[in-house]
RNA sequence: GUGGGUGUAGUUCAACGGUAGAGCACCGGAUUGUGGUUCCGGGCGUUGUGGGUUCAAAUCCCAUCAUCCACCCCA
């Protein structure tokens, strides 16, 4: 008995007529990250349980409900990356990539796991992009980080986004906030959702981006984080701001931007295209500055960013933007007669060899249904090989688009479709 | 985890409880060595799956799975 099987819930395939798309996407990025001289990082697909847990944080919902987390057969907790920033920082820091001194500048890509509702613009396993920037707490480097991501949606053909940046302070401004949080929160509790009279007493600053009516206008009056920053922090956050300006890099601020992962401190920046739904963030990011010294490592500071690229195809088809062009042979040889076919594997597997993308197929015989296989895969060259040409020791190629047809010698025809060809 | 919508041919969608159809796509043909346009021909698909109601179910009911949208969360 046949059994249909059915793809996992949230999960999709990249289909053939469709990989180029991505193809192009990831090249695109992988061009801006050689530009701003980052190296690609590839980790494992899953880590410890452990580090998730002590990176992104026992609290957040990523840990709490939507890791994908398995045993392996000695008992050991694991869990597929819900996120990249953890283990590219565990890597740093096993293998001691701060060695050299200076900034590390990593990038990363590959499939994330996180056991969601699936939602438009939300998967189960979802295709980030990301970079890490670790060993510099300049705000020049927050705001070249920032600048990145920009250009890359900028080299995309993307205009439709908003970049909104955040400080949400250090540890020592979070105390110190909090405590103002809970006592502005406090006297409406009872008009807070659930969630929030919750929330109230473990990460007051949730309170701040709830999406309940109700909250949202409490928190509108709530003093703003930006305040209550200490000097340092305020200090960092102008350089921020000013580094943007003199890259021109057009941004807002948005005191109620506050990262769900536990790692984050001082900057926090969001690229944000608000036709995309509900699922609207484009590329998250921050500062990380005690992510480091909790691993072990030396005590750096660190930034980095990731984005999905399932949004990225939202905001560009919604932006009708044209991304990649689709993988199309160049030729396609048509045959007549028996005799030339035996000609056909050697002289395919010569222009293969030189570069020329040629197709054929053995099992059809009539020149038209051959023509229309030709025009179908959208060739530019049709190469027609006859017993009457074959005869002359020639072969013709023919220009699908002009229809135009010329005689050429078959010792030549490898070469020369070898120049006209490339790239 | 919660709520609502949807599930019929490869695909997009029709079909008052009474024989399941169309566009697109696909395949073949229109004097045997030239594609795209046009014309002609080609569809018995477990109506997602499993139950139930009924003389009769794609249609009504229940369950289940999947999908979409929203909540939540985030990329």
């Amino acid at each position: 008995m046949a059994v249909k099987y059915q793809i996992p819930r949230g999960t999709f395939d990249i289909l053939p007529e469709e990989s180029y798309q991505w193809q192009y996407i990831t090249n695109v990025f992988r061009e801006i990250a050689r530009e701003f001289s980052y190296k690609e990082i590839v980790t494992p697909i899953f880590e410890k349980k452990e580090l998730f847990e002590r990176s992104v944080g026992n609290s957040s919902d990523i840990v709490q409900k939507e890791m994908y987390e398995f045993k392996d057969k000695k008992g050991r907790e694991f869990a597929l990356r819900p996120e990249g920033t953890a283990p590219v920082v565990r890597s740093f820091v096993e293998n001691n990539l701060g060695m050299g001194g200076g900034n590390t500048k990593l990038f990363y890509l590959g499939p994330m796991f996180r056991y969601d509702r699936p939602q438009k613009g939300r998967f189960r396993q979802f295709y980030q992009y990301g970079v890490e920037n670790i060993g510099s707490d300049d705000p020049y480097i927050d705001a070249e980080v920032i600048a990145m991501g920009y250009t890359f949606l900028e080299k995309l053909g993307l205009s439709n986004f908003e970049l909104e940046i955040n400080s949400i302070g250090c540890a020592n401004c979070t105390e110190n906030y909090d405590k103002i949080l809970v006592k502005y929160f406090t006297p409406f509790m009872q008009e807070l959702c659930s969630d929030c009279q919750d929330r109230i007493n473990k990460k007051p600053k949730r309170l701040l981006d709830c999406k309940v009516p109700e909250c949202r206008k409490i928190a509108q009056n709530a003093p703003s984080m930006l305040d209550y920053l200490d000097e340092e922090c305020k200090e960092h956050f102008l350089e921020v701001q000013r580094n943007l300006k003199i890259m021109s890099i057009p941004f807002k601020i948005n005191p109620k931007i506050v990262r769900g992962l536990d790692y984050y401190n001082k900057t926090a920046f969001e690229f944000v295209d608000k036709n995309l739904g509900a699922q609207d963030t484009l590329i998250g990011g921050g500062r990380y500055n005690e992510l480091i010294g909790q691993f072990g490592g030396k005590d750096v500071p660190g930034i980095g960013y990731a984005g999905g690229f399932e949004r990225l195809m939202l905001s560009m088809e919604t932006e009708k933007v044209t991304f990649g062009e689709k993988q199309v042979p160049d030729i396609y040889l048509v045959t007549l007669g028996e005799k030339v076919k035996d000609v056909a594997g050697k002289l395919l597997l010569d222009l293969r060899i030189a570069g020329v993308s040629a197709e054929f197929d053995p099992e059809k015989n009539s020149i038209k249904s051959q023509m229309k296989a030709a025009d179908k895969l959208q060739v530019r060259f049709a190469l027609i090989l006859g017993d009457d040409e074959f005869a002359q020791n020639k072969i013709i190629l023919k220009d699908m688009k002009s229809g135009e047809q010329e005689l050429i010698g078959l010792e030549k025809i490898v070469e020369s479709l070898k120049k006209t060809c490339e790239k």
